[in-house]
DNA sequence: AATACAATATTACGACCATCATATTAATTT
DNA sequence: AAATTAATATGATGGTCGTAATATTGTATT
């Protein structure tokens, strides 16, 4: 595979990235992604197998990408400093109407139970990474997985009322319940 | 408009709500609601006027009735009480494999960004009349804002895992993080 | 310059969809 | 029994979708 090929590939992953964490894995077409990338359908299929395979990879990296990011706050932080901090990014107003950088599961999780079974796989590997990094001892777990369902929940909650009063309300609301 | 005919209507209401509470309301086609209510397609535009005015209509029955079940409980409950009593059923496992008596908001949120007004609206409505049945007193309202995104950020992460034991842990842990 | 590879535009297939129309049968009402 | 209304089966329309093939143009590499 030549240089230029995997760099379409890559730019292919990336749109689809985006208009995943926007509108989920089934919603987009084809087309419409390969647009985003600057390209047209006619090769596709030289680059993915399918479209559940090329949402599935973007899926993936799109929630490695954010372990990894969340994997560079200071160590010497406790698990609860850790939750907090993680909380006032994810329930902020900025990442409730930006388009880049969304986090994907808000848009994505109710369609997972009928998607190929890879990405329910992978939405439980990165749970559990998940609240690995955000709790200080084993113990924290439970409150660690409580506060990400209160985030998902509290994110999809305001993205669904819009921007406005009410949606603002649940964001703070959220970001002050968490353990 | 005759009884047969009212009756009718209100068989294809029910049959979109079940539809609609598992796999939101833009999956499911208009062929399969009537399949699911005994009738066939031949006659829907005779009962209403759009598919998406079918699907908002359930909706709005849906979070009706929920709200109307919500408001028989012991009203000599504080608000805590109250919310914890809830949450023990909406996040029972019952609550999660259940075919019947669904909460339609974890299946319907990310879709309802992309759907007509009406749809954000009547979130809206519900959103504030379930805080306020779910708070003793007013300064209440924002842990209940609070626990709704729990609750649904909760359910809608057990349904996305499927049955099995990471999944009970997201039920438990969000069970006990009530506030 | 020649060769190999990648992207292009275009077109097609078969499937499904919402919506609408028609002609027929069944049920209800008068 | 007659008249009205509802539900039926069937199929058409026009659209979108995933997937695939083709022939052409452009780019890289040798």
């Amino acid at each position: 595979m030549s240089e230029r090929k995997s760099e379409t590939r890559k730019r292919i992953l990336a749109a689809a990235g985006r208009v995943l964490a926007e509108r989920g894995p089934g919603d987009p077409a084809v087309a419409e992604v390969m647009a985003e990338a600057g390209l047209t359908v006619g090769g596709f299929y030289a680059h993915f197998a399918s479209k559940d395979a090329l949402m599935l990879e973007a899926f993936r990296l799109l929630l490695r990408v954010r372990r990894e990011r969340l994997a560079q706050v200071d160590q010497s932080l406790t698990g609860r400093e850790r939750r907090v901090l993680l909380a006032a990014f994810y329930l902020s107003r900025r990442h409730r109407d930006d388009n880049d950088e969304r986090c994907p599961l808000p848009s994505s999780l109710a369609e997972i139970a009928r998607l190929p079974d890879g990405f329910r796989q992978t939405l439980a590997e990165h749970i559990e990474l998940m609240t690995a990094q955000m709790s200080g001892a084993p113990e924290e777990g439970d409150v660690a997985l409580a506060d990400l369902a209160l985030m998902i929940g509290g994110l999809a909650l305001a993205r669904a009322l819009g921007p406005g009063e009410l949606s603002d309300r649940v964001l703070r609301a959220a970001k002050s319940a968490v353990v």
